[in-house]
Order: C-alpha cells, then structure tokens, then sequence
DNA sequence: GATTGTGAACTACTTCACAGCA
DNA sequence: TGCTGTGAAGTAGTTCACAATC
C-alpha cells in the first residue's frame, strides 16, 4: 500500500477501540498480542487490524505479534490523545450532570475544563472542581482557553444555536447528544450520540424475528 | 432492484433518523417533502434517501414528493416501533438516572419499564413513576414482561456478566454504555455508545490540521 | 416541469492469501 | 514455524443519470 493513502474515517473510529483494548492488556499484564488474540477480544478480524495499522506504520514482530506497551503508544500518537485536549460541555442538565461527572472522560487526552448553562438556576453550580458558567461568556472562555473540542447536551431545538456559538468561538469539533442533525461549516467535525436512534434500529430485527415465528 | 435484496444494516441505522426528522416536519406543519429537501436537514443526499426507501416500496410520487404523514408512518411500520417495545435499565448510577428520566426515550415505540441495580442502596429508589429493583431479579422480570430489549449502564468490568444473564434471561438486543466489547450470541444485537472513542477519533482530525498550521 | 425509482457505474471497505521475515 | 504487512480479489455502499409518470 501506498503510505500516501489517506486513513479512511471508518478505520480512525477503530483505533480508539485497539487503544482501549491494548489498556485492558496491560492491567492484565499482558504485554505481547498477536492480530489475531486483539481481533477475538473487540471482535474484528485479524487482517483488519493489521491492514489498518498498515497505513500508519509497521508497528507488528513476524512471528511473534505487537508489544502491547508501544503499539498503545504509536496509536495514541496517532489519534493525538498523547496531548492534552480541553473540552466545553454545554447544558448541564441531568444528562450533562451525568456527563461532568463520568470518571471516563477524564483520561487519554481528553478534560473537560469548563461547564456552560444559559439557565440561572444551575449557573454558579459546582460539579466536582467546576463551576457551571453563564453560556453567555462561553466565547470568552473558548478563546481563552484555547478549547477546540465541545460536547452539546441541550435540548433539540437549542443545539444548533449553540452549535453555532461554539464555532464562532473557535470549536472545530462538536460530539452532540442532542436529536438533531446539526448544519456547520465543512472544517468543523461533527459526531452525534442517539442512543434512541440506535434503540430504534434494533427494533427493526427484533419485529422481523417475530414475524419469522409465526 | 430486486426486493428479495435485503437491506443493508447501514440502511436501517439511517431509518430512525428520516423518522426523527419528518415528525419534525410534521410538526412545522410540513407535509410534502421531496428526497431533496429531506435531505438537505439530515445531510444524506436525495439519491441516497430514495435508494433506501426502495428496498422497502415505494412511498413517493413523482413530480411531487412523499406525503410526510404517510412515509412516517411506513418507516415506523418497516422499524417495528409501531410496536410497543417494553425495555430493562440495569445500573443506575449518575448515567443510568438520566437516561430514566429522559422524556426523549419515552416515545415511538420504546419505554423503560424495569430499572436494576445490585447496589442495596439504590435497590427500591423511585425514578418517576419506577422503583429501582434488584438485579439478582431481573431474570424473573424480564420472562414476565417479555422483555427483549436491554440497556446496560454499569462499569465495563461487570458489562459482561449483566449481558449473559440479560440474554439468558430472553434479551435479543442491548444497548451498552460501557467502555467494552460484549461477546453475545449471534442471534443477539448489541450496539455501543461510547462518547470517549468518538471524541478521541476527532482528535485525530484537530491534531492532524494543526500540523498543517506549522 | 418536477421528482421518483432504479439499473449501472463508481467508490469504499473488508477479506484473502501469501511472500517475507523473526 | 508463526505471524506480520500488503497487493489483489471480493463485497458492500453510494452516486449517477435517466426512463417513467404525476
């Protein structure tokens, strides 16, 4: 293959999953794995996994597998989770709450570092060492601490509102929780969580069982 | 097409999200749309929408469009959420309070109607019109209730033992949260949220332009 | 005139299968 | 011998482009 392939997306979304993964072996104390042995644990065939470390390098020992320690590595390099990004959570409802609070958020490259509500009640809040901040100065904040990455948890109708605020503050990637498709500048990233959707779709086999017994 | 073809699971991700917006029309009292215009609100392209639909029927007319009422009503029919689908909560911590109070999973064909956790703590807590119940009796409520979708939203070190006894219990379908890849049968569904692996992919693309500026 | 439904063409992604190396 | 890295083959998904028709 060529080094000038550019990674496709599907194969980026991956590496999260094998850096996870490769964590998971270390605290077992695992420190070698072949293709095969990653592949059975995330369920993704062996030559996956090597044909999309093969656009990033040769990181593997023929006969004998990955060294576990600095294939983590290699990949969190790629992924730039190495460094340390800042993120913006806006809408500190339940959800947010929940969100503020998730131990997990709070590793591999990943902080959130300021809490944003437009809600009186909530502004002044304290959420573990945060203290929810009027959205209203949330430019000011953006710009200031360099924030490129921001989780949307508002309701439907306000995301894009803020969607929009963000990026005219300098967000260049969005991860939004809330049900609706957000419209935004071609340079801007943007993921969405809908757990809903994904409830729905599975319905679709689940009816089609059913139909199948009777 | 030949209509023995069957629909291709990215076909049926995409389903929920043409349902989400025609209500959203419906309720902007919109009740024409063409392939083109949906289109344009979900970022999907015209030709995109109508191959989807193709594996199901026809809903459209030509010249005209599709009359949103009617085509809301086929995709829920074709998604089974038409249906009424009774679903199991387990684990009830920060994450697993919000997604029970969350109105959003109240509607179109989901409901939540059996909390769990094994905490006795939280064993008998009210969320709404639920009482948090505990775990070691899922078995028994879910073979009552006929449950067959699950939500799982505990630690990811104990994801794995819930989901077996979820799937013994008669669950077709689970929806994780936790940060970990479930080996389950292959007439199970299991689909994952997992808002970290999703923000760290977006690293890749701010790590990567930011390169460009040097 | 506008817009659907759909084969055909195209693009993207996955798997195969094996040379090459430890 | 065992396992990687990778071209080639195969499979899946998307877009094109246009006949059909409202």
């Amino acid at each position: 293959m060529e080094r000038s392939d550019l990674p496709p997306d599907v194969v980026i979304r991956r590496l999260p999953l094998y850096a996870r993964s490769l964590r998971y072996l270390l605290e077992e104390g695992i420190h070698s794995v072949s293709s095969q042995e990653l592949g059975e644990r995330i369920n993704v065939t062996a030559a996956q996994i090597r044909k999309d470390l093969s656009y990033f390098g040769e990181f593997g020992k023929q006969g004998i597998g990955y060294d576990v320690e600095k294939l983590l590595q290699h990949i969190e390099r790629i992924l730039g989770i190495n460094q340390h990004w800042p993120v913006a959570l806006v809408g500190i409802g339940l959800l947010g709450q929940a969100i503020a609070r998730y131990e997990g958020f709070r590793t591999e490259g990943i902080e959130i570092v300021a809490l944003f509500d437009a809600d009186p009640a909530k502004i002044g809040q304290k959420i573990g060492d945060l203290t929810v901040q009027d959205f209203a100065h949330a430019r000011w904040v953006i710009v200031e601490k360099q924030i490129k990455l921001a989780i949307i948890a508002v309701p439907a109708l306000q995301a894009q509102r803020v969607a929009d605020v963000l990026i005219e503050s300098g967000v260049r990637a969005i991860l939004s929780y809330a049900p609706m498709i957000l419209q935004v500048p071609e340079d801007v990233w943007v993921r969405y969580i809908d757990p809903v959707a994904v409830l729905q779709s599975m319905t679709y086999y689940l009816a089609r069982d059913q139909q199948l017994e009777h």
